[in-house]
DNA sequence: CCGTTGTTATATCGATCTGATATAACTGTC
DNA sequence: GACAGTTATATCAGATCGATATAACAACGG
């Protein structure tokens, strides 16, 4: 779905789109090309994108223009971007996870104030449920536990906490948003 | 390898292992089922690991009593203790990298200062790696990137920074270690 | 007593992902 | 003009995830 969001504005070739990709993604791992090459053509297949290959020759366009190869453009179909737009807004428990909300957060600009509300309240929530297993395990493990494993577990209970009080901030700017945008549409 | 240290000291079978290995390394996601019991077997076929097999009827042990059916007990072999044993002292490059080095950290405490320090000061590095590049990356990004884009990238940088902070006190945890244990044994 | 739900426990499968490797054309450097 | 580096796509074996199936028992209410 990232995919498809980065080439809403223009088409790109793979290459390019993975590195937007991992710019983009933020703390993510960008997703190899093993992954990248298939998934295009899949999404291709099911009629998504379009490919259309240029040879250095035919080509006249502006983009990175220095030591390359032949290059394959692919660029979104109205289907793809009525995918895209169907993900971006329908938003379900899949955007509470790590790699969906980060993915999610990506184009949050092409999402409804109500629909990013929904999003980040629901990682919120989840982060709790993991910050209550996390406190749970440790209290259990502590006796069988070494110093260093302990502050393994305290650094990824640190990391959780601060996630949220990242979570609650962007929550509060979202609800400055909603106030003025409705205060100035009266 | 994870699995192998979380057998050293007591035989276990796969519900109860996978269980505290997810205590155990603390913010990695636990391992799934479908990940779990083939990787035993596997090991069981390279000679690392026994599988005996026990039937509610032949079990007189002291493990969790309730609510159960027949179990594998898995126990390592000699072989599965010196590859063990290798892995934890040799510790390559891999040990830099998210994963490697939550497993070295879960098992630190069989590990020598000096091993500890190199895996710590690697992990380090490999970290400012991470943050140039990030940095790189956001400076190169920001004229196409909208807010909370920006913000999901500078979360991402914050978290780097903050788990190098945490392993530079490590770091000075392991100095002074070394520092009394040297004077001690003078 | 019986059905339902929950926990303990192992196994397997398809779809997918990673990491490595191959190929290819071009650029810049020594 | 050899060599390393970058841009670009493709493919494969091996491993992983998420879902599903199976099974035995516990605990609870009706």
């Amino acid at each position: 779905m990232a995919i498809l969001g980065m080439l809403k504005d223009s088409p790109l070739h793979g290459y390019e789109l993975r590195k937007r990709l991992a710019e983009v993604l933020g703390p993510m791992r960008p997703l190899s090309y093993g992954s990248l090459y298939p998934a295009l053509h899949r999404m291709s297949a099911r009629g998504w994108l379009t490919e259309v290959e240029l040879t250095p020759a035919t080509e006249t366009s502006a983009p990175p223009l220095s030591g390359r190869r032949a290059r394959v453009l692919y660029a979104l179909t109205a289907d793809g971007k009525q995918a895209f737009a169907n993900w971006v807004n329908e938003a379900g428990p899949e955007a509470w996870d790590d790699e969906g909300f980060a993915a999610h957060l990506a184009f949050f600009s092409h999402t409804e104030s109500r629909t990013r509300l929904r999003i980040l309240e629901g990682r919120r929530s989840r982060l709790e449920e993991r910050m209550a297993h996390l406190r749970d395990s440790m209290t259990k493990s502590a006796s069988r536990v070494d110093a260093y494993t302990l502050q393994l577990q305290q650094h990824g209970l640190d990391g959780v906490e601060r996630e949220v009080r990242w979570l609650n901030e962007l929550i509060m700017q979202e609800h400055n948003n909603s106030v003025t945008t409705t205060t100035n549409s009266k």
